[in-house]
DNA sequence: CGTTCTCTTGACCAGCATCAAAATTTGTGG
DNA sequence: CCACAAATTTTGATGCTGGTCAAGAGAACG
């Protein structure tokens, strides 16, 4: 059964002053297009709002009214066949944009896996920022595609993998594996569970169970708590995840 | 073993007068957002390719010299895994566009499978005419939002049907269902081999073909060739395909 | 008309799913 | 801080979907 709590109406506030200059995200999302000076702009269309794990940002079929910047935490994305099956879309963190598809209602449900504060945007009024402002719409494009390119490694995983390789790939694909994020190197934070993980993957929360033990029996990572693992050989692994036989 | 037949040199003819002006594809891609009086700038632009069967359009790593538009025929696109396994991306029919990704080169192969046209720009000549006609750009985005679309339906089929659902929503997908393009009503083409399905659907060639035999027995469709079969239970075919169990 | 390629069908098998239960972690109230 | 309840993870036993291997039937092509 799924968390179906809702996001009050109170949840956000328009800002004031200029959130955007010291805000941790920006270096890895959309926004660093938008230049200092113009700044201004953004702060005055944006409102913070707050969530806490399980919460809903919105929900599949809801009007799509707004576009989403996340600034710290993680968000689930994901999308339910009729019979309860579900498919995790992906995992999003600070930096990551929702809302790249311009449909009417939104394709998919997206909720907080932890703690979690988000940026958003009245979708009329970024629409009108971006006729205005001319990078940030390349900007976007620009993350289309990128998105693309990730939806089709993940294509592949799901296609052509094994469980092993699908695991392995995820573990290298989540930032901490990513020198260019913070934390201490190496070291992969995995706040979802691994029922969330398996939808994610196309597995049962079982396989990636038995997974990770197979992938720590042969000393690849190492857990240091439930939700943090330590990639010991990150050269076996990626060659694993690669598929190199 | 793979075809890896290349793209000659002169197989590109620079067009002087107003192709786009009568081009069948027009309605369905991004061109239909430059309207006719600027139709001459993007004639001025656009060469003509003329692929046969297995011919290459490019390759995994070229340098992304150009962008496409598919006028007629179709294409598939593919990436492998280092030990052969491919996985096949997608399949391409007229007034789809290739090349939303910024990437410096290619990320994954093009091969026309039938006999098919396409036409060419050249990136930065493109990008040079997007900078100036903004709809462009904006109608570039608008599909790279629907491709990102198709690309999460794709991963839902990967992670969570069987082959069943599978099969039954690859026949749902492919333009001929659809009763806007061309040919007659309920009458699905299928240019490509069964091999290539699998590919696409992440099963084997075997297990496609006894799944189609299935569809057949159960009268849900019926196949007039090789390369053609007809729906005959469209609203059977939806609820297998989105696994109303 | 034979060669070759693709598709179909069959027999068997393996990887992952399912079902079940124990171990561990998390959360709550006293 | 501890005890107990609930949730998550791990591990085990068993089964099924779809993969693998193999052979025969159609199509396509020269």
């Amino acid at each position: 059964v799924i968390e179906l709590k809702g996001l009050p109406a109170d949840c956000a506030q328009r800002r004031g002053g200029g959130g955007c200059a010291h805000c941790q995200a920006r270096p890895f999302s959309v926004c660093a297009s938008v230049p200092d000076a113009d700044l201004h702009r953004l702060d005055a269309l944006a409102e913070t709002v707050t969530l806490a794990p399980g919460q809903a940002l919105f929900r599949e079929g809801d009007p799509a009214a707004h576009l989403f910047n996340l600034t710290s935490g993680s968000v689930r994305t994901y999308r339910l066949l009729a019979d309860g099956r579900r498919h995790i879309v992906g995992f999003l963190f600070a930096g990551d944009f929702i809302g790249l598809d311009p449909a009417e209602t939104y394709p998919l449900s997206a909720e907080a896996i932890e703690p979690t504060t988000v940026c958003r945007f009245r979708k009329a009024e970024y629409r009108a920022l971006m006729a205005e402002r001319r990078e940030l719409e390349t900007a976007l494009l620009a993350r289309a595609g990128d998105e693309l390119a990730a939806a089709r490694k993940q294509m592949l995983l799901l296609a052509r993998k094994t469980a092993l390789e699908r695991v392995a790939s995820f573990l290298l694909d989540l930032p901490g594996a990513d020198p260019l994020r913070p934390g201490p190197e190496g070291v992969v934070r995995l706040p979802m569970t691994r029922s969330e993980m398996a939808d994610y993957l196309g597995l049962t929360l079982e396989t990636v169970s038995r997974t990770l033990t197979r992938l720590k029996r042969g000393g690849l990572i190492r857990q240091m708590s439930l939700t943090e693992m330590r990639v010991e050989k990150p050269e076996a692994l990626r060659a694993l995840a690669d598929g190199d036989a």
